[in-house]
Formats: C-alpha cells, structure tokens, sequence
RNA sequence: GGUCCCAUAGCUCAGCUGGAUAGAGCAACAGAUUUCUAAUCUGUAGGUCUUAGGUUCGAAUCCUAAUGGGAUCACCA
C-alpha cells in the first residue's frame, strides 16, 4: 500500500504545501460497513489544511482519484477517508503477487537468531506446561525464518541437579531393577513414577520427625530421603562411577521417551546443550566481572553484583564456597551460545515466574560490557492453569504431555467418524489424519492466545473442533484441495480477462494480501498468535466466498478459472501460515 | 512490603504504532443443504472495555492512582 501513503503525502504537499513523512499517514483497512478497502483518517490534517476533516478528506480523494489510476474511487464520512481501489487492482495483486511461488518469501535478512526452547528437566515426563513452551518456540522460530532470519532451534537439557538424584534414588530403593524394557512404560514416564514416589517417601519422613518433635524446617533438612538425596549429588559431582551410570541411564530412558514426545508434537532442534556440560561454566566471567569491577566480593567470599541502582536488588553470581548458582550458569551459557554461533539475537522461550532472573541475567551481561547482549531476549509465556490451580508434577495434579496427545487423537477419531467422514481411508491413513486433527485443535487452541497472557485449561471442557479453531481450519484447506482435485488440469492464469470482482471475492484477495506484513508483524513481536488470527480471518473469507459463489460450476470459463486460482491462493496462505504454527493440514477430513 | 505481568459479552479470546456505532468463536435462540465437504454459512440476543482522574480534536489503547488476580524478591533451578 506504499504507493497510497506516497500519494497522500504528495497530495498534502500540493494542497497545504505542507511536507509530511510515510508514518505520518495512517492507514487503515476500511470497516466492512463502509464503502472502500483503505481508510485515511483526515483529523490529523485539519491543522494545516484550515478545513473541516470532511472537507479535507475530500480534497485529498479528489486530489488521488486523479493521480493514482488503481484508485477508483471514494467517500467521506466524518474524517475518514475511504478509498477504493479498482477491481483490476485486486485482480492482479492476485496474480502478480499471490500466486507466484516467491509469495512471502522473505530473502534472508542476514541476521542470525537463536531460538531457545523446551529445555527439560530429565526427572519427569512433559506436562501441558511444557506443551506451551515448545509449541511456542517452535512457532516463533518458524515465524522468524520466514521473515528472512538464519535460525538455530536450541534446547538446553536440564540433565543434572537434585531433582534427577531424587529419581535416581527412589529407583534404587524401591525400583527393583525395572526398566522401560521390563515394564513397557514410556522412559520418561518411569523416571517421573520414582520421583512421585520420592516425594512421597519423603513427606512420610518429614510427618514422622514431625511427630518426634521436629519443627517442619528442621524435619525437611533431617529427612533421611533428602540427605541421601544430596550425598548422591556430591558423589555425581565427585564423579562417582556407580552413580554416574546410574545416571547415563535413566536419562538415556527419559531421552527415549522424549524423543517420542517431541515427534508427536512436530518439534525439533538444531542444538542442544546439556547443563552437565555447562554447569560449571560461569566462573570466567565471575573473574571478569570482578576484574572489571562490577562484581564485589563479600567477606565470606561469595561474589555480588548490586543491581540496586537499576530499581533491582543485589545478587548472588558465586557461592561463598567458590560453586555456581543458577545465574553463573546461565552467565556461562549465554558466553558458550555466543561463542558458539555469534548470533545477532538470542532467544529464551521460559515462563513468566523466571521474569527477574532473565531481566537480571541480561542487565548483569550489558553492563560487563557485552556487545551482544543487547540482543538477548525472553521470550515470556503466562502458565498454563487448571480449574483447580497450578500444576504440580510431585503432587501428580498435572495434564500430561503424551494423555493429552493421545485424548486429542481419540477425539478428533469420533469427531470424524460421527461425521462420517474418510471411511475410504487405511488403518494408517485414519491414524495420521486424526493425528494431524487432533493436534491441529491443540496446537491452534495453545498458540491463538497472546503467549504473555497466562491459559487456562479445563480437562473435563475438551478442546473444540468448530468455530474458531484448528480444525475449522484444517477443514476449510480440505475443502479447497477437494474442488481443486476435481479439475484435471492445474487452473490456469487467462490473467486479464477477469474484470469484475464480487465482494466476497474481493475481500479474500485482500486477505490474502495481507500475509507478508502479518508475517513481518509476528516476527518483531514474538507471536504465533498474530498469525493464528491472521489465518483465522483467510479461512473465514474464503468460507463465506465458497458459500456465495460455486467454483466449478461457475457463469462462464473466465470465472471458473478466475475462482480455482483463488480457491488455490487461499490453500497455499492456508498452509503456510499454519505451517508456521506448526500445524499440518490435510488434503481431506 | 519492593518490583513485574494481567483485567474487554455468561465462557474463551481479537482489537496493529491512539481514530468511525468495541469485534470473533463457544454456549442460547431462529434459519440455510435437489448445486464444489453442514468440522460450513446467515441472522437474533448479549458490553458503564475493573474503577477514578489526566493527556488529546478523539482513549479499550498513552500517563497516574486505586481495586482484584498472578508471579517474583533463595548461597534452589
């Protein structure tokens, strides 16, 4: 629409002689109720014009009618001015920039960016939460990739600390050698059953002390559960070689079941860094810090940074015993990263409870003086709440990943079956599709909602297949790729013999128009959701077209074939923008 | 207590850098299928945009304060 903005600002200029920038004029798309495709609001003009708003709008209107041939014609309400551009305008924006294949393409842009996303802890199997997550940074990896971006998808494993010990050991007290092999349990389900029961164990320790008389702070530190829960981290880190295999172990079961989680899910990752190998890094720039002077040392030798000036506290980067702590790593980690790829952006897909940590992690690195951390940058998502609270995975009150998965499955399989629906399809064919279903509506259902915005999901309430959702969708792309299945040839252009839009038709191709910037927009602000809706208002459009005017049974020819490179348009944003979701869409349903 | 985030229809959410009578979906009600897939389409009903000030020609949007909800302020991660 550039072409408006610089007509407008010569129109100011030749009427008020008055200059005026591009982001001085406001587009915007004209309300349905009113006559037009792009509005200019005249207020803003009335300053230098002397005018009323209508009277200016007029002048403007007048002005570009008569010097932009695309513009057909306009009308004034108040201080809008509506503008309407011509049928052979839609038509070949159409043609010349829909159909062809470079459509949204961005070249790269030669920016790398790091997308960080996922990153488990190896003690227990994925919940809901982590649905969130993952779905999120894969989306907005993908979004950042079709806006020109070199991207690295990267996921930080959580594969050491206190909370695998906990499973560790509950395994080795209660485990009786069972393996996924043994019991046919997914790996990382097994590992989350023993840290359930550590848990358990545990509290039944604590009420115990409790009752010999300890103070409940005292019974927690005392519980013998937790102590050797602790000697067995210090034998890890010692380097322990029982412990230490235990421990390749079961994170080789918990990575297994992992691996199939991801799979469903659609996820993958190009990098992944594993906090056994980065945990003790950190205390290089510990040293430079205090070399450089923003860091201090207290008398009993842990290492500060005061942060109180910026409106934030002090804060521990070393232990007086010379060990790290959560921000050392992560100090050390965002060097490795740097090191590893220089990226001109680095991404952190973690929930809104770690907001202090990263605004501190990425205040403490600019004031080091770190060039490149400027370009640091979390990605915040709200939790992902049930009706009764937040989930606990120790108290069990929580939505499992792989459940989830396979309920989302089941349901899509009765949706399609009481439609009755692809009864032609194989065993496999069915499986697939109701895959594809099933996580369409959960994916669509996540990603729709602004990412900082906290979720609630109700588990009795399923997820919905109709209205405003994936599979509405999926379905409207099923749809288009049926009528296009039933011609033999692929449509073809008769560009210039199509005069005369409806208004359903012309509403779609704007639509249509619209995907690049919308692609654009996603990318600066993060968000998958931007392009949910945007697909959203595609599939609607194209519904409301399919249901007014008949494709294959058409007027005359022109039409016919007018209509099929339409109807094929949709499908390809359709599926493009979902597949920047991470969402697939089938051929039928 | 300090700091940060959120508040729009009964429910779930849109509303881009301030612009027209605040929009969708679900749920409710009424319709549409001899015609390309009814997981669709059309219509009705539903709102003091939490409250009070302020800036502005103009505020759901920006500023301030209050209220309610959430998070965080560990020598945990």
């Amino acid at each position: 629409m550039d072409f408006i903005i610089q007509a407008a600002v010569k129109a100011v200029k030749a009427l008020y002689q008055t200059d005026l920038n591009a982001a001085d004029i406001g587009l915007q798309p004209t309300r349905k109720e009113f006559e037009g495709q792009i509005t200019i609001v005249t207020f803003p003009f009335t300053k230098f014009s002397r005018k009323s708003p209508e009277q200016t709008g007029n002048d403007i209107g007048e002005f570009l009618k008569n010097e932009v041939n695309e513009i057909s014609g306009f009308n004034v309400i108040k201080g809008f001015l509506n503008i309407s551009l011509s049928d052979a305008y839609w038509i070949d924006q159409l043609y010349t920039e829909v159909l062809p294949d470079s459509f949204a393409e961005f070249k790269p842009n030669g920016k790398k960016v790091m997308v960080e996303y996922s990153s488990p802890n190896t003690n227990k199997p994925l919940h809901l939460g982590h649905v969130r997550n993952n779905l999120l940074g894969y989306s907005v990896a993908e979004i950042l990739k079709a806006a020109g971006y070199a991207v690295i998808k990267s996921n930080l494993v959580n594969d050491r600390g206190i909370h695998i010990c906990k499973s560790m050991l509950a395994w080795q007290k209660f485990g009786n050698g069972e393996t996924p092999e043994s019991t046919g349990e997914k790996g990382d389900h097994l590992v989350g059953k023993y840290y359930v029961l550590f848990d358990k164990e545990y509290k039944k320790q604590i009420d115990e002390l409790k009752s010999m008389g300890q103070t409940e702070e005292n019974a927690k530190k005392n519980a013998p559960m937790i102590k050797e829960a602790q000697e067995m981290l210090q034998k890890w880190e010692a380097g322990d070689e029982d412990v230490i295999s235990l421990w390749k172990t079961m994170n080789l079961w918990v990575y297994d079941g992992f691996g199939k989680t991801y799979k469903a899910l659609g996820v993958d990752f190009d990098q992944y860094y594993y906090e056994s190998n980065t945990y003790l890094l950190g205390k290089d720039i510990v040293d430079e810090g205090l070399a450089k002077g923003v860091f201090f040392r207290k008398d009993d030798g842990s290492v500060w940074i005061d942060l109180t000036s910026d409106g934030l506290d002090e804060k521990l980067v070393l232990r007086s015993d010379g060990t790290s702590v959560y921000m050392t790593q992560d100090l050390g980690t965002a060097q490795l990263k740097y090191n590893d790829y220089h990226m001109d952006e680095s991404i952190y897909t973690v929930g809104n409870e770690q907001d202090y940590h990263f605004k501190v992690l990425f205040l403490i690195l600019q004031k080091m003086g770190k060039q490149w951390a400027k370009g640091l940058y979390h990605l915040s998502y709200g939790m992902v709440d049930l009706p009764s609270g937040k989930m606990k995975s120790r108290e069990g009150t929580v939505v499992d990943a792989d459940d989830l998965i396979s309920e989302m499955e089941q349901t899509a399989k009765e949706q399609t079956e009481a439609l009755g629906k692809v009864i032609d399809y194989t065993e496999d064919e069915k499986q697939e599709l109701y895959h594809t279903i099933g996580m369409g509506a959960l994916k669509y259902f996540l990603l729709k909602v602004d990412p900082k915005k906290r979720l609630l999901f109700d588990p009795n309430e399923s997820v919905d297949f109709q209205g405003h959702t994936g599979p509405f969708i999926q379905y409207t792309h099923a749809r288009i790729r049926s009528v296009l299945s039933r011609v033999e040839q692929p449509p073809s252009p008769l560009k210039g013999e199509y005069k005369t839009l409806a208004s359903e038709e012309r509403d779609l191709i704007f639509a249509l128009t619209q995907f690049p910037e919308t692609i654009t927009l996603a990318a600066s602000g993060y968000s998958p959701a931007i392009i949910a809706n945007y697909v959203y208002e595609v599939a609607k459009s194209f519904n409301k077209f399919y249901h007014e005017k008949s494709i294959l049974q058409a007027e005359d020819e022109v039409t016919k074939q007018f209509r099929l490179q339409l109807a094929a348009a949709s499908a390809k944003v359709i599926r493009k923008s979902m597949g920047l979701l991470g969402i697939e869409v089938p051929e039928r349903m």
